[in-house]
DNA sequence: TGTACATCAGTGAACGCGCGTTCACTGATGTAC
DNA sequence: TGTACATCAGTGAACGCGCGTTCACTGATGTAC
């Protein structure tokens, strides 16, 4: 283990904190994060964070907005053989979204829990979310301007296969449908029957 | 206003307690539901719930249970005009799921939450859950076999179905998604468009 | 380069609150004889 | 039908806890001259 410095200025504390919350969420869920255990897990006094959120509620959002961002970089970073293919991307879409779920279920829930219901009044959230929801949106325009799809299921399209992805990440997160046997393979059959059904 | 008749022993406490619970989750979510506050409203004492409720996660979770219950019910009750139209039962299936998250959103996020994940730790509510899963299932399974769907595409029709409808539940309720123009006709393009894609 | 001073990022003790829950109790009810 | 008694469903005062947050403070840093 490397040694810190010990400098009575933390350095980067505010970055710091959102890391350290960010495993708290990670270990046991957000009513295990306390203002309290942030600070002495960070090795800094109980009222440090201070200095950086104005209070919990306003860290609690810094933490989902960073979770937003998470996400809509991996969603922006998919890649597929073939560049054109926007029916993979599409796939592909759904398979990053539910393991980031998967992989971070209190994050997740917290990003979509009513923190969320926030967004009005937290500026930073708002253009996060927004920033990964069009990520999804600009992936399911690319498909529908490839051009197999009717036009007047584009909307549609949207509803439907955001809802599809979501509600499949959240019922897995909460335990109460099972995991799948093959979630790639569900993914790909999913979106192609979602398509076929829309077909132009 | 009638009189209630003002005895020592209130008569139906335990009902009582649950219908206030979701009232007070009706207004203010899940966190304004405490025990002080329940018993007040009750016209009770403080510690009087703890006669009919171990602790307040036990009247949580029997307040989720009673949810459940509700919904099945509902799902149980679909009719469509023609008995043997399947598909009508399967829209109309997920138009009574939706339609009941949006009118009873914290009641369902309770349904659905972390107190969701504690079903094996109580029976009565794992059972409540399990029965209104059997209700969504078996309008799936009425349709599958009303011959339209490729045997093979069953497993999937089921985890898509109840995967589209709550993540759409979910979105609306926690105001990610805009409210549809139409939910009807959004619910029958779904229902159509994915099950088009699965026909036999 | 050295010094005075403003500003910033921490400290740590304390406050106050609302909460879930307990406990000894008391009033009401049902039942055996 | 009347009475003794066990049981049950309430009371209300109190406990203790963990929490978010505040506040006067102090040490470190940066900057003007």
């Amino acid at each position: 283990m490397m040694a810190k410095k010990q400098t009575y200025h933390h350095g980067d504390l505010r970055a710091a904190l959102l890391q350290v919350a960010a495993d708290m969420l990670a270990e046991g869920g957000v009513e295990s994060v306390t203002m309290r255990e942030l600070g002495s897990r960070v090795g800094v006094s109980r009222s440090a964070p201070y200095r950086h959120f104005a209070d919990k509620q306003a860290l609690l959002v810094a933490v989902a907005a960073e979770g937003f961002d998470r996400l809509r970089a991996q969603l922006h970073a998919i890649d597929v053989p073939d560049a054109g293919d926007e029916l993979a991307r599409f796939q592909q879409m759904g398979i990053v979204y539910i393991r980031f779920a998967v992989d971070h279920p209190a994050h997740y829930r917290l990003m979509y829990g009513k923190e969320a219901l926030k967004r009005d009044q937290y500026p930073e959230l708002d253009a996060a979310a927004n920033a990964t929801f069009y990520e999804l949106v600009d992936i399911i325009e690319r498909y529908q301007a490839s051009g197999h799809i009717k036009p007047e299921n584009a909307e549609a399209l949207t509803y439907i296969a955001w809802s599809t992805v979501h509600g499949l990440a959240a019922l897995l997160i909460d335990g109460q449908m099972l995991f799948p046997d093959d979630l790639e393979a569900l993914a790909h059959l999913a979106t192609e029957t979602l398509l076929e059904g829309m077909r132009a």
